[in-house]
DNA sequence: AAAAAAAGTGAACATTAATTCACAAAATGA
DNA sequence: TCATTTTGTGAATTAATGTTCACTTTTTTT
């Protein structure tokens, strides 16, 4: 009496959501946010935008699972460096070379780690403050070398690496929960402490 | 016969301008780009949606002017300390410190500089994905330290530190062109190099 | 004070995109 | 094959916001 799914009918079914999650993830690595729609991914996955909302029960949850997927495959090929027999700076160079290896690869999901948000022309401020930014430090590193009181490095990257290292730093750990005095300067100290390690001061 | 504007109407003028400016400013460090919409920051700024037309030609333009400020304001904090007499790395060190101390010290842009798109529900899990790539960082450096291959350090800000650092280095600083195989490998090896020196390994 | 110009208003409009839903097509069991 | 259930559809609905504009108020000039 009761309709029971044939294997093929399964099958199907199952297909059908990883084609819509495919489809989600190459369009968020192709085009970022703003592109992805639900029309968007319903087209890129053959199927009609209704269809989408049989898989998921709204669009923020398929986003959700489109990163969770990719992080967990992304943290699992990291935590078997992490767990590799040798240095541990070894270990973690060869982590994070790992991860910008594959993100610099081809299709990514980079952007959306960094994330570009509102409007092409705000974000494209934000991109060219954080640039600003980084051409300040590119100075004193380029100074620094000159004078042989630190090591030659590439100075583009090295200022990048120093931007984005005390940015994360202030909302990606704990995020901006106030913190009391004693706590904010010990992690002024902690990145101070970091980038002035990592440019080989 | 034409109209001129009084000085104390100039003045006026002038004053809902940055009355505008502010309470946009205000509006995004509180609670990011999404809660700036242009009714509020009319009604912040004691104004009706209709006259922040008036002076701004779109909320775009108004944002970007909004993020202009705030970074020239802070560029030249740094530039002064980037010129300062002193060794690189300590001009660095004060640098860093300088932006982060003022960042956690109240209502801030720093969000802007980082970005919070889309919905809150998948914002949230960006957070946490990016804290899972933190953790796997952080794993690699208490065990470093523990083994006394590495110097003490505070791990949870290190490990922020260095997932900010690739994650901005791939899209910062010239963003995610395509380049050729050696620029890329000369990037990771630039990457590489600065996480790995910057845990004192 | 009256006329002219500019500034301010906020409801109405336009746009964009997520979500729904009445219906069509396909699959299942009898 | 027929009745029933599930799946698929895409146009219509909804919702949120940026933008406009006919109108009011204020300022300036004569």
């Amino acid at each position: 009496m009761a309709y029971r799914r044939s294997a093929l009918m399964e099958e199907r079914l199952a297909d059908n959501r990883d084609r819509i999650l495919l489809a989600a993830r190459k369009l968020v690595a192709d085009g970022g946010f703003r592109e992805a729609q639900v029309a968007a991914v319903a087209t890129a996955a053959g199927l009609s935008t209704g269809t989408i909302y049989r898989y998921f029960p709204s669009k923020a949850e398929l986003f959700v699972e489109v990163l969770t997927l990719a992080v967990e495959q992304e943290i699992q090929i990291l935590d078997e460096i992490a767990r590799r027999d040798a240095p541990a700076s070894e270990r973690l160079g060869a982590a994070v070379a790992s991860f910008v290896r594959r993100a610099l690869a081809g299709p990514n999901l980079a952007y959306a780690f960094i994330a570009e948000p509102v409007d092409p022309e705000v974000d494209a401020a934000r991109i060219r403050c954080r640039k600003q930014f980084g051409d300040v430090f590119k100075a004193i590193l380029t100074a620094g070398i000159d004078s042989g009181e630190l090591p030659a490095q590439d100075c583009d990257a090295a200022a990048a690496c120093i931007v984005g290292a005390f940015t994360e730093a202030l909302v990606g750990p704990i995020g901006p929960t106030t913190r009391n005095t004693r706590d904010k300067a010990r992690l002024i100290e902690s990145i101070r402490a970091f980038c002035t390690r990592a440019v080989g001061g």
